[in-house]
DNA sequence: GATTTTAAATGACGATCATCATATTTGACT
DNA sequence: AGTCAAATATGATGATCGTCATTTAAAATC
């Protein structure tokens, strides 16, 4: 059965924003296109009307979710235009603790030896929204120079999405609060 | 055919010791007990004798490649006494650069968010391995106080896993060299 | 040396998965 | 109103994979 273009785009829509959480929570081996498309109420017939290939929604779903991250950093930056590095710490750091787990955290953190696994378009759109968020860290720290603000945001960049990494692996809870703990203190904070 | 026990117990060994690099290599859904066990110059219908299921290779894997990190970081604080920090910083993120690429690099940075999706085994022998890591880098790094180490190393730690992923994932090998260069200079130097 | 034990080989089963062919239904356009 | 085009559903195919049953042959044991 036919639907408005309308609604053709919202189903697309939706397919991509349900795929970048499964993907996030199971890994992109971990969850199949017939089971994101039950997610998404369709069935799984008619994904290949909307994507050339898994790996073609793979990189679609991993451009929309690092878009998501971007815009939850500005929209952070404005809203704290005093410590913003410490809201975007704080949201980055405090979004995994409590509930939803990291079906809705961040793509760098969940998925980034995956994405290096893969060729192509996956890669190019993660590189694209991983210099994006850069540069929204960049204009959140301070230095005697853009070129050592730059730097500071990516040691800033790497220690965040190392702590959650770390924290997420780690079977011991109060072994992964310290690290997170940690983390926000070490990160958190336009030292220096 | 039947082999003697050192031999099975070679097989053994040579079995978790390729797994384990083509998991870094590929992932865990990556590469096939099958393939795993031509790799190890056999065929699949042994694997069973030696394995409970491919979830017991993988925790296996697991801990004997952090077992090897280890011994490598061991080893590289007793060769450079004065400045253990910055011969695990470099060779850590050295090693990545030319060659080898991550089947012989580091667990952490090649499998966590992997890691964090599984259950039991897999994730306790990888926690095991991280928290003797972590005491290497405790005792590499100065402070006023146990503490203040600890703190030191963990920030550490995170961000050595994290320029590790992100220069893996980032499809721009300029930006690539750029993230490890950062890293080694923030995360190298036993500052503060 | 005969017997038992066991590591490894062969082969198969059932499930899952990505992909595609075809059918159906309905929005879009004349 | 009638025709066309497109979005989704149904169903199938071939490949891959984890797991296991059975067989084979050589090491261990007595």
């Amino acid at each position: 059965m036919r639907v408005s273009r309308d609604q053709a785009a919202q189903n697309r829509a939706r397919i991509i924003e349900i795929a970048g959480q499964q993907f996030r929570e199971k890994g992109f081996d971990g969850i199949g296109v017939a089971d994101v498309m039950k997610s998404a109420g369709l069935t799984h017939g008619g994904f290949y009307g909307h994507f050339n290939s898994k790996d073609d929604l793979i990189a679609e779903a991993c451009a929309a979710a690092m878009a998501l991250s971007v815009r939850r950093w500005t929209s952070l930056s404005e809203a704290s235009p005093g410590d913003a590095l410490g809201a975007i710490t704080q949201s980055y750091l405090a979004g995994d603790a409590h509930g939803e787990g990291q079906m809705s955290g961040c793509m760098m953190a969940a998925l980034a030896p995956d994405i290096a696994r893969r060729g192509g378009p996956v890669r190019s759109r993660f590189t694209e929204g991983t210099k994006a968020l850069l540069d929204i860290l960049i204009n959140a720290v301070t230095g005697r120079s853009k070129a050592r603000q730059r730097e500071k945001a990516i040691a800033i960049m790497a220690g965040l999405v190392g702590t959650v990494v770390l924290a997420r692996a780690v079977d011991d809870p109060d072994f992964a609060r310290e690290i997170k703990r940690v983390g926000e203190a070490a990160f958190g904070r336009d030292a220096e």
